[in-house]
Parts: C-alpha cells; sequence; structure tokens
DNA sequence: CCTCATGATGAGGTTACCTCAGCAAACATG
DNA sequence: CATGTTTGCTGAGGTAACCTCATCATGAGG
C-alpha cells in the first residue's frame, strides 16, 4: 500500500493580480484556502530553477522516496490514473531522469528507475522544498508549529477511504 | 481593490485510489496538503448536485457577494486573466446564470448579473459549502478551531504582492 | 487450452487556464 | 479637433495535467 504522495493538482495560473484587500468576514475554510495559495506559490518557486513540472516533480519524489517500481504503482502513490502515469513517465524519460526497463519477472510490465542524474535533482528539489517550507512555517514560533502540526493531524481523515475504489 | 476570491485551481481528477498507509516522517508541509486535499474533496461534492464546475461557482460567488461588475473586474477578484474571465462568463450564461448587459457608462464595456436562478444557485452553494465545511471542521472542538483560524491568518502574508503586478 | 484479469499504451477528450492579436470606445493632448 | 494611447472585451489558438475507452500482450486459474 503506497503512502499517498499526491500533493496538488493544477498550479498553473498564479498569473496577474496585485490586491491586497481583503473580505473581512473569513471562514476558516477560506482562511485555509488563502494558506493553501501561498504555500503551492512558495512550492512553486522552489521548483523553478530546476525546469520540471509540480508534477514531475511529485512523481520523481516518489521513486527517490519508495525506490523502483513499476507504473502502475506510480500511479497509485500519486493518485492519477494508470495511463496518466505513463505520460509523466515520457516525460521524466525524455527529460533523462528516468528509466524505463522491462521486468524480468513479468513481461507485460516495465519498471522504473532514477537515473543518476534523476536522483539528484530529485534531492535537490526536495532540500530546496524543505528549506522553502521551514521559511515559510518559519513565521510561527516553535509552540505554534507544534500545535498546528497536531491539529492537522486531528483533520486528517485516512479511515474513510475515498469514493471509487471497491474492497 | 477586490478581495481575493480565488480557492482552488484545477479540481478534477480525485478519481481511483484506495490507500491508507501514511509514511511517517511527515513535515507540516505534507500534512497541511493533505487536510488541504481532504477538504477540496468535500468542497467538490458540496458542489456537485449544482451542475456547476468549481470555476463557475467561484464566479457566482463573486458576483453574489460583490454584486454586479464587469468581466475585467471579476478576473481581478478571481486573478484570472480577463480573456479567461470571459470564458467562464460565457458557460454561466449559457446556463441562464448570469447576464450581460451593456454598460450606459462605457460603450466598451459589459455588466454582468445575477439572474434569479444564478443568486438562487450561489446561495444554495455558500449554504451547502458551509455546512460541509462545519461538518468538516467539527471534529474539532472550538479551542482547536480558534487556535487554528489564528495560526492560519499568521501564517497569510498580504503584504508581499505577488508577482506579475506593477506598482 | 480457454477464459479472465492485469500492465502498459494509443487515441482522443475535458477543464481551466494562458498569450497574442484585433477592434471599438474613451481619453488625453498638441 | 485630429491623433495617439489606453482600456475593455473577445476570437483564435495553445498548454498542462488530467481523464476514459480501446487494444494488445502476458500471466493465472479452472
Amino acid at each position: 500500500m503506497p503512502g499517498d504522495d499526491r500533493e496538488q493538482t493544477r498550479d498553473r495560473g498564479e498569473t496577474r493580480d496585485g490586491e491586497e484587500t481583503r473580505d473581512r468576514e473569513e471562514t476558516l475554510t477560506e482562511a485555509f484556502w488563502a494558506v493553501a495559495r501561498t504555500l503551492r506559490h512558495v512550492s512553486k518557486e522552489a521548483l523553478a530553477p530546476y525546469d520540471v513540472s509540480p508534477s514531475q516533480s511529485r512523481a520523481i519524489g516518489v521513486l527517490a522516496r519508495h525506490g523502483d517500481m513499476r507504473p502502475g504503482e506510480l500511479a497509485r502513490h500519486l493518485r492519477i490514473a494508470p495511463r496518466s502515469a505513463t505520460e509523466v513517465v515520457d516525460d521524466l524519460e525524455a527529460r533523462g531522469m528516468v528509466e524505463r526497463s522491462p521486468d524480468p519477472q513479468d513481461r507485460r510490465a516495465t519498471i522504473l528507475r532514477l537515473t543518476g542524474g534523476g536522483a539528484q535533482v530529485a534531492a535537490e528539489i526536495r532540500g530546496a522544498r524543505a528549506a522553502e517550507a521551514e521559511d515559510f512555517f518559519g513565521r510561527l514560533d516553535a509552540a505554534d508549529r507544534a500545535e498546528l502540526t497536531r491539529i492537522l493531524h486531528a483533520l486528517r481523515e485516512d479511515p474513510e477511504n475515498p469514493p471509487g475504489c471497491p474492497p
């Protein structure tokens, strides 16, 4: 059972704007999304120097954390359709970050492996993102960070599995 | 200066999956996104019965909260390019939720107005979302909700205006 | 063997964005 | 008041990241 490595889908946009006013009358949900937006922005900037899309970054992140795997398994980690994983892998292969090789155990299957370059980029991105996030959450003191962590964990729901997955 | 009404871009996906394992070694960022994902899911479900896309919902939400406005202003609220606002308005007009009428003050411009149906859908969605969110954050006790609100507000940054907007 | 499930992929679609014109009305100014 | 610039909207065409459906091997079970 793969962990859930998806992070955020759809990252483009963030184009123009430049307003600072806020509607008062702010719900928790809205505050939450506002922070999410900023965090997404920060993450995106952390990614910028490496010329990989967010979706590609997630994929090499999975491969770096969990080791070689087949496209289908990658898809499960990323929570995308298997067909979509093929696409991401195509891109990463074209950029020389991932290699496909036949699975000797099952001739239908392919095994994905990070190349040296891919692994290095993965590590660098991981570092850069950690740093940016640290920076972002750094405006909170340690106590608040701990509180936030606790509350976020309380908010997570694993037990109830999302729709679309038979037992 | 419009408030920032954008919420989250890219909402599709959420297709198959069904794993529950979690990688320990969880950073704040990861916990945050995990919660964001769940919340997005909840919001999406709240939206489902009304047959409007998330992007359309955001647009009618803006019109409902701020009243009639021109496409350009809507774009600023949603933080999308003006051209993209045209598209959303096209869709909403086709669904009979928004009307375009010429601006008597400025013959280049158009004024957008929610129709009765549009206003009603906007109100219903607002209610449904509030209810779902209440339900979602309801797993926290009042003290934790207050803490979370406080911390999220501390985390927001308006002062630094995002890239791409000249003075 | 024969059937069915599984792994990957080709083909083609959708959503929600974008940029780059283009056109018309508004405005500013010499 | 003619002219140049700006502003407001939209047509045309593009992209990223997904999706479903169909196809085609291969593997597994009766």
